[in-house]
DNA sequence: CTGAATCCGCTATGATACTG
DNA sequence: CAGTATCATAGCGGATTCAG
């Protein structure tokens, strides 16, 4: 018996439930980013974890990578459409963010 | 410049944004219980940690932590107000990991 | 020059045993 | 029953190094 369904939310939170990953999908919403570009986005996180959150989130199909074979390095990161999938989720967590810090 | 106001996601993450928090609260969306059960509901979460993050939620006004004096000890832990404003993430959370894990 | 991997020190986490 | 203490491990952050 797997307790992932048991619960769905155990599921969902296997594949977003990080303290970079929700930030990092939600910053890609507006379409693919260059990858400085988006880390820049992402106030706090280390080179090493941004890094390594992506390539996770690009691993469970969330994520789509594209490399540019040019000189000097590019690489674009934009959302696949399981990730827009997320779209309201991540929407209501920030608007969430919004109306509570009034209080 | 505080950059949980520039994009009020780290806010709301900078409250809910771990492993735990979301499924304890998700897990009180049905009303009050007593601590062991609550953790019990929890699979895979360790003692420590389930004490470390429900005593952060209620830190943060998400949760009520209510004590009896009795013997043997009694502890039950419900939702805020504050805390049930998350109803409806917490669901979707639940309900997109319902759906993905069918693909 | 950009993107990412490696190394090291530190913090967070988990398992177990124990206290009130 | 609820929570704490202790210790081993895993994960994170920062600086540096490497690759294209």
């Amino acid at each position: 018996m797997n307790k992932d369904i048991v619960c769905p939310l155990n599921y969902t939170m296997s594949l977003i439930g990080t303290k970079w990953k929700p930030l990092i999908l939600f910053h890609l919403l507006n379409g693919g980013v260059r990858s400085g570009v988006l880390q820049k986005k992402i106030p706090g996180i280390s080179n090493k974890m941004f890094t390594q959150t992506v390539r996770e989130l690009e691993k469970d199909g969330l994520v789509i990578r594209k490399i540019f074979p040019v000189v000097p390095p590019k690489v674009e990161y934009k959302l696949s459409e399981r990730g827009f999938s997320l779209e309201g989720i991540l929407r209501s967590l920030d608007s969430w963010g919004l109306e509570d810090s009034k209080h």
